[in-house]
DNA sequence: TTGAAAGCGCTACCAC
DNA sequence: GTGGTAGCGCTTTCAA
């Protein structure tokens, strides 16, 4: 036996005893049909179990509603937040959305965007990775909507951030508060990452703030494998902190890194934060049932979605985008692991 | 300044003064095109930067080679693995993927199951969440291929399993042989999820198998609304423990419930697993970097996606399915969360 | 070795 | 109030 028959417009007209037009507004109440012939039409419609084609629909209308997410890593919850907040307003404007999971290949991405801007999806919000300027680029000479989540590339491209270099400066100032003076700070590698280094260079402009010299012994840079953050975080601490000085404050680029960094940490024999205070970033929800909970920056992740998700929305309706540089504030959440120093030195 | 122009394969064959069939063919490699005129169409498309429109051709060929995976709530590491399986097969065979996250929302599955249906989507695959009977058993009706995950609804639908019952049996077992007798087990709400109801059968039946009589003071039964896991395993310990008598061993339903009971355990002041032994069930990546590492029953997550897409590839093509129940091992993965019991009772 | 044209299932314009 | 039909951009059959 095969799949039950789909029934198309025709079939509906026929049964129906209309024209496909007379159908096809019925349906779409799209001119005004006699209320009998419309209920009648709907009856047989559904009778047949009538459902028009989308790809039918989308060749005429020239356009599917849909989008394409492109993620780094779908593991990481980070994204996952993120995408939930473009769900969430994509499936009340009636969008599908389609997901890229790049594992942070930069060819495999433009690949993928080059298949998908044939007509399929309308277009598209690229969450973190890597920046790959020139595939952005292209796009943007194309004329193809998109949106930049936490990805920094110029002013000229529409984008949703935070203020990476100035939160971490202020998480620097704010262990500084707490008495710190010991700073380090635990980071992936950063190349072709600009919201990435600029946590970096916050992090300097920060010691430079409090009067601290920058010692690159105190930084620790992961490898650009960064499919298992936390395990990245937790290898890179193990190798640095065998053996050598472990600074008496650690900022982690992001909180899977401080994850891995608590697990080194104390597998060392270090208490956090009796021995070591550590701050992570982004504020993951995991966060908040390490042990001791984590004490992070807080990026407003689904927010982040949700806005990248509107300013799509105007984009591919052409609207005039008035701010397409849209910067979302961070906050630093105070939990357990970061304690203050008493005998300042 | 407008979009540029798509050129279409008309615009093609105008230029490269063919026809259009020769056009399609020539790109498509479908029939004979002698060799000079095929560059040339090749050398015009690339000069024009053609790329056919997948809607057109879509409706052509009557699919868009895309597949829709349903997830309960993309925030769990449980849901970005399986995904990560389905999405590496998936795009070996040139299938798109279509994320839908349901919140737990059987309404919305279903009505977004109707939605997709009309052609736009060539399968599903269906990973965990409520059982939605209703929905599936109308789909199989319709003979619409589909994949269930760590879904568990009857042999007649194509699933990917691994034996919930069994499990679960095996890990009270596990705990026996260390020389527990008080074992608690804590699980979310297990109704509509008979993967779940299945787990605490086996709890039961790895009771029973011990000669220890079922003691509902040890169960924790957390609420339905399951979006943040962790929060929900903690809460109910909280409340569940406040006071009362604390079980010497702990098997949790999933990893994430039991990263909330060790936040709880630990605030109430007990150590793990020198007071309170804990398994959970996923082996997700963050739970070897909980706090101490979570010994827990695997699941082969990736290996389930990977496998339900092969699955559902088969099905697409109208192959015949030799084995459409497919259980895949489980495995106790012994970390730092159990200890022996030396003062055997 | 290639071209003409039907037709996928719809929407929307033009008639009446 | 409703019907006829062109046409979205492609694939594929038939014909030459």
């Amino acid at each position: 036996m095969n799949r039950s028959k789909r029934y198309n417009i025709k079939d509906v007209a026929k049964k129906a005893d209309v024209s496909i037009s007379t159908v096809s507004h019925a349906l779409n109440d799209t001119r005004y049909v006699k209320a009998e012939t419309k209920s009648k039409i709907k009856k047989v419609a559904e009778q047949l179990n009538y459902r028009p084609s989308t790809i039918a629909t989308g060749l005429r209308r020239k356009t599917l509603k849909t989008i394409a997410v492109f993620v780094a890593n779908i593991e990481s919850q980070f994204f996952a937040k993120v995408l939930k907040g473009i769900n969430r307003v994509a499936l009340t404007n009636d969008y599908h959305t389609i997901m890229v999971n790049t594992f942070y290949d930069q060819i495999e991405e433009e690949k993928v965007v080059e298949k998908l801007k044939n007509q399929f999806i309308d277009g598209a919000v690229f969450v973190s990775g890597f920046d790959n300027k020139g595939c952005i680029q292209k796009l943007s000479q194309d004329r193809f909507p998109f949106v930049l989540v936490a990805r920094k590339i110029s002013r000229g491209f529409p984008s949703i951030l935070v203020d990476n270099f100035k939160a971490l400066r202020e998480a620097v100032c704010y262990l500084y508060g707490l008495g710190h003076r010991d700073i380090g700070y635990l980071t992936m590698d950063y190349r072709g990452r600009k919201t990435v280094s600029e946590r970096f260079e916050g992090y300097m402009q920060g010691l430079k703030d409090i009067g601290i010299s920058y010692n690159p012994e105190k930084v620790l840079i992961g490898g650009s494998r960064m499919i298992d953050e936390m395990e990245e975080g937790y290898l890179v601490c193990m190798k640095q902190f065998g053996g050598k000085k472990v600074p008496k404050a650690l900022i982690a680029a992001t909180d899977n890194l401080a994850a891995g960094a608590y697990t080194a940490l104390k597998e060392i024999g270090l208490r956090i934060p009796g021995d070591v205070s550590v701050i992570g970033f982004d504020n993951l929800p995991l966060s908040k049932f390490l042990d001791p909970p984590l004490s992070t920056v807080k990026q407003p992740k689904e927010e982040m979605g949700a806005c990248a998700m509107n300013m799509l929305l105007d984009l591919m309706e052409g609207n005039e985008i008035k701010n397409k540089w849209v910067l979302l504030d961070t906050k630093i959440i105070e939990r357990g692991s970061v304690s203050e120093v008493k005998n300042r030195g």
